[in-house]
RNA sequence: GGGCUCGUAGUCUAGCUCGGUUAUGACGUCGCCCUUACACGGCGAAGAUCCGGUGUUCAAAUCACCGCGGGCCCA
């Protein structure tokens, strides 16, 4: 019989084809039913957030989830969604077109930024679709439409009416010459000149003075306390004892802290609101009271006594004068200081405690916690990020941005009595533009607003996406039967934003978990070891990768490189490689394809050996397919389909099923045994590799897609899986022997088989040829 | 600076829970071989002080402790 396949490697190409049919044939769109599987799929973000081959890996993975759970039986939701709010195509739009956010007016500025996005999540989605991602592209999400962003602005009112909102202060990167917070990747370092002052601060009580240092003397006025090295001799008989400030002549404690150097300066640092990040980290952590030092204006403030409405450069001078003046400076040294600048405006930044809206956290970890506890993590030990996390939160979630691509805090404030405003959930309200819904204010009959010009981080967004998937508030039925979704499959690094800010959301506003199962994969890691990011230019592009190699190919090795949770480097040579199995699958059934499809025959031991070893294999692969481990699945299925079907039990029944010097039973036995091994191998495989086990299907065993079909069961057949060294080491030996005396391997050879391998002795004969004695 | 996490040949990985032959398999490298499914193949070889040190033990990749290194998150 002529082979049905006739080409002699798999051709990537015809994945083109492949998809355009199962597009026709609507083979992945979801219906409702009662029973549901849902993804809380993340929408990667276009711009910014690194897209490259670990993403693309990450997404193929995702992928193989879903296929699984279809092949599992279950009816699966597996959504697609696009994230694009946030700063990264603000800083992407201002760059590409040389412009400023604050200086274009901001209906065109987020014009551009639109534009941005849909230019590169039209290449994401390209790319996500030639992986073969079989979810639900028809309706994928945006989280900047205005369905979306209605949606956030609905669960901030409910929020907002069950009190859990709140003002405070919180410190800002400050740029006071364009008047704007900057966000912390818009700002550069440069070593600047400056002063460092050896400033004389008294121990109250004792007659005594330490010397502190400091780059900044105009935040005296702010200094909360003094920190010192625990381990710092000179000071360990002063902690806990109290300092005069120099000028302002209030007491600060002395505090042990690890973060003073002991070589630094005299070792003593002051603490103030702000000089710099770590004095932000000391107050939150020593839970010291603020000081606003420096204005919005950029001028000291009336806390400055003296100095108030001075420049704090201003402010340095004179108090440095002030102090030699009184005696207090002990020397000043001239050092060059790495100062944080204002990428924009290249002027140092000042921080400053800025109003912003929080919601609140701190009272719901435990319940977190909770929740935590209950659902099942793959793997289990990323739980630990979580629960790492949740010991460690200090402060509310502050979730107002000074920002413009965003969804927009839903507020208008009264001009005359400042009081806030927050409308009716139903509709998505911008209030920068929109006037405001209510005729007066409430509190004192105003008829004058003001709209907020804020927009929420991001993060309260996309920690709704389960919520919105599954039709929350928007479609009673839809949520009932996909709501607690399946399961979260999300990257390593953002597990404590949003993970966590997921399961906070969605507790709040359902009182119940989002998902069952967290599925957290690892990093893609460059040749040298080092995380891949657009940033840092290390990252490959998964295009070209794809289109020269395939998307199986770039899946298999997804699946066979990459151990569950733990970075990955990727090597394209590596995923070059990975193609010769597809290449060996693509040839066994080339063979296979040249005989019938025949339903019984009669048995030798050999195939029920190949059958218990089957039977091993498909225990494997549902073993690692219920931990949604592709790992296993992949190299056990390379192992045996390689080393053990192809190079042993092929050559062991060829003779056989051509039927030379057999009966037709034994033959059809042969055949039968061949096919069955092979439909069942693609059958595992299809999760993983859904293109050329859909090819080989079709074209050797139905006309309807391997994707319908179930993962296989094992039979429970008599195992014979203790027999396949001995075969491997006999069949070795002979090839061996016949390679040694320079024999063909159709030559006959005189060797004797092994009593333990009578029971396989006619089919080993015609394989190698013996000569029987 | 703090926390977490990982560390087996050039690369990926099995073994580690519960200590016991010569440390598993694959990719890559090198050599030989076109044998009618497959040269994107077959056969074979080289390649690992199991990150280092100390301890426990008759015995440690495996257990304990102390380091070192990578990565990430937070600051």
């Amino acid at each position: 019989m002529e082979p049905k396949i006739t080409e002699k490697a798999w051709e990537p190409k015809l994945e083109d084809a492949i998809l355009k049919k199962w597009d026709d044939e609507k083979l992945y769109d979801f219906k409702l039913q009662d029973e549901n599987y849902t993804i809380d799929t993340p929408p990667p973000y276009p711009s910014g957030r690194p897209w490259h081959i670990g993403a693309a890996s990450h997404y193929s993975q995702i992928d193989m989830i879903a296929r699984t759970a279809r092949m599992n039986g279950k009816n699966v939701y597996f959504p697609i969604g696009i994230d694009r709010n946030g700063l990264p195509v603000e800083l992407y739009t201002e760059k590409k077109h040389n412009i400023r956010m604050r200086e274009t007016e901001r209906g065109e500025f987020l014009n551009l930024c639109k534009g941005a996005l849909d230019d590169l999540e039209a290449e994401m989605i390209q790319i996500m679709k030639s992986l073969g991602l079989s979810g639900d592209f028809k309706n994928y999400y945006r989280t900047d439409s205005e369905e979306y962003r209605k949606f956030t602005q609905e669960t901030f009112i409910d929020l907002w009416k069950k009190g859990v909102i709140y003002l405070a202060t919180r410190p800002n990167n400050y740029d006071w010459v364009s008047g704007t917070t900057i966000a912390d990747a818009e700002i550069v370092y440069d070593d600047l000149p400056t002063k460092l002052v050896y400033m004389k601060f008294i121990v109250k009580d004792e007659q005594k003075e330490i010397i502190i240092a400091s780059t900044r003397p105009e935040l005296l006025c702010a200094c909360k306390t003094v920190i010192v090295n625990p381990d710092d001799e000179r000071y360990s008989n002063l902690i806990g004892k109290n300092l005069v400030v120099p000028l302002t002549n209030k007491e600060v404690k002395i505090t042990p802290h690890h973060s003073a150097k002991i070589e630094f300066g005299s070792g003593a640092v002051m603490v103030c609101s702000y000089g710099d990040q770590n004095d932000v980290a000391l107050f939150r952590e020593l839970q010291l009271e603020e000081v606003i030092a420096i204005g919005l204006d950029g001028r000291m403030t009336e806390a400055a006594g003296d100095y108030q409405g001075l420049k704090p450069k201003q402010a340095r001078t004179k108090i440095i004068e002030d102090l030699e003046n009184a005696n207090l400076v002990e020397k000043i040294e001239d050092i060059s200081h790495r100062t944080p600048l204002s990428e924009r405006s290249k002027i140092p930044i000042e921080i400053v405690p800025m109003e912003e809206y929080y919601l609140k956290q701190k009272d719901s970890i435990e319940k977190m916690k909770r929740l935590g506890s209950e659902i099942e993590f793959y793997p289990n030990m990323h739980k630990q990020i979580l629960m790492n996390w949740l010991e460690s939160i200090s402060i509310d979630w502050p979730i107002s941005r000074r920002r413009f691509y965003g969804t927009e805090i839903p507020i208008w404030y009264c001009n005359e009595c400042s009081e806030p405003f927050v409308p009716e959930p139903g509709k998505y309200y911008r209030p920068w533009k929109d006037s405001c819904p209510a005729e007066k204010c409430e509190k004192c009959g105003n008829t004058e607003f003001t709209g907020e010009d804020r927009t929420f981080d991001t993060w309260m967004d996309s920690s709704i996406s389960p919520l919105f998937v599954t039709k929350f508030n928007r479609d009673d039925e839809f949520f009932k039967k996909t709501y607690p979704t399946g399961i979260r499959p999300q990257a390593k690094d953002i597990v404590r934003t949003w993970l966590y800010y997921t399961l906070l959301r969605c507790e709040k506003l359902t009182e119940q978990k989002p998902w069952s199962e967290a599925w957290i994969m690892g990093y893609g890691l460059d040749e040298k070891g080092m995380k891949m990011s657009k940033s840092k230019g290390n990252a490959i592009d998964p295009l070209p990768v794809i289109q020269k190699s395939g998307a199986d190919t770039f899946r298999f090795w997804s699946a066979s490189e990459i151990n569950q949770g733990y970075d990955f480097r990727c090597s394209e040579q590596k995923i070059e490689s990975t193609k010769k199995f597809l290449s060996k699958l693509w040839n066994v059934s080339r063979f296979l394809s040249s005989f019938p499809i025949i339903e019984s025959g009669k048995l030798t031991d050999s195939d029920k050996w190949i059958l218990s070893e089957l039977d091993k294999l498909i225990s494997v692969c549902n073993e690692g397919y219920s931990k949604y481990n592709f790992f296993i699945p992949a190299t056990a299925l390379r192992e045996f389909t390689w080393n053990i079907f192809a190079a042993q039990y092929i050559e062991i029944a060829k003779a056989r099923a051509y039927g030379i010097g057999f009966d037709d039973d034994e033959r059809d036995g042969a055949i039968f045994t061949l096919h069955k091994v092979l439909s069942t191998i693609l059958k595992l495989l299809a999760p993983i590799t859904p293109f050329i086990t859909e090819h080989l299907w079709l074209t050797l065993y139905s006309k309807n897609s391997i994707h319908k079909e179930q993962l296989p069961k094992i039979e429970n057949v008599e195992d014979m899986t203790n027999m396949t060294q001995a075969i491997v080491e006999f069949n070795s030996k002979v090839w061996n022997e016949k390679k040694k005396n320079n024999l063909s391997l159709k030559d006959s050879i005189r060797i004797e088989i092994p009593d333990n391998l009578n029971q396989f002795k006619k089919d080993l004969i015609a394989m190698h040829n013996l000569e029987t004695s």
